[in-house]
DNA sequence: TATTGTTATACTCTATAACTATA
DNA sequence: TATAGTTATAGAGTATAACAATA
């Protein structure tokens, strides 16, 4: 164990065997580039992913864009004045429930978003250099999965067994 | 595109094809679950973490041990602050270089350690349940390396050509 | 009575500048 | 002059309570 790399010595080689541990050090990793990189088009990354799920289904309410993002509402509010003020999306009242809002992307939205989706296609794909498409594929899916089960309630009691299959 | 899942549509289906916000997803998801783990033995995230690599490298100093985890110095501090408060982790002026201190965890340090690390490797077991030991190792890896990739500078370039193989 | 969007607020994590004591 | 640790502070992300307007 703690075996060294071409680095030099591991020392946190009893977290590395942690899914957790390797999930929250590369998003630690990776959160600053794509900060920059949506940066250059005057988006945070909260912004660029409201904008890019509004581009595929315009019409959506400020509830909805919540509960896909999972951010709570009243996080959404400022987000979504940001996008209004740039001119990137528009709103205009529910017809039928007066309460919500509806929301749309504006064509300079549009562009921005086109703009900054190749630049961060980009990295990203960078992230998986070497992988064949089908590998990154599972890579995408295996997050996925292991989102859905993390997210899962669980009782924490305390489990000595471990599947060794 | 934009199919729908069995839990319905998926409106950020443009941005699951994102290795980073797959990433970013999954440890908002799995972060509360490990913080309430955790927060079962008196620990957080990061006094976790310090705990584990200093019971494996006794006599660490701090700005190794902040190098190690990625943690600023300065923030470094109040986490060893939180350790040395408990009981959990010693601390020792360095003979050699009086600036600098040695740290160590305690024996009460270690079993609070063994017992927090049974119930937090249980729950991360359970993130790839279904997966083959040798499936985990290579998520492990692909993660990891995603990390790597990921924090290499880059010149952040408009790059039109994404790989096809 | 419940829901949509909003305001205010608080808490954590993270990052930087500047200080001290030692080297 | 540089380094180890510290203090103070500021920013971003995230969470909850309470409110007005509408259902």
């Amino acid at each position: 164990m703690a075996r060294d790399g071409p680095d030099g010595p591991d020392l946190d080689a009893d977290l590395r065997l942690l899914v957790g541990y390797g999930i929250k050090r590369a998003n630690a990793a990776l959160t600053p580039h794509i900060e920059r990189i949506l940066g250059g088009f005057g988006l945070r990354r909260s912004t660029y992913s409201a904008l890019s799920v509004l581009a595929g289904h315009p019409g959506l309410r400020q509830s909805d864009l919540s509960e896909v993002l999972a951010i709570e509402r009243p996080n959404l509010v400022q987000i979504l004045d940001e996008l209004r003020h740039s001119g990137l999306v528009v709103r205009s009242r529910d017809q039928a429930d007066r309460r919500a809002w509806r929301l749309r992307v504006t064509p300079a939205g549009a562009e921005v978003l086109a703009q900054a989706r190749r630049a961060l296609m980009a990295y990203d794909q960078r992230l998986t250099a070497g992988l064949g498409k089908a590998e990154r594929k599972a890579l995408i899916a295996a997050l996925q999965r292991v989102e859905r089960l993390g997210a899962e309630a669980w009782e924490g009691r305390d489990v000595g067994e471990i599947s060794t299959t």
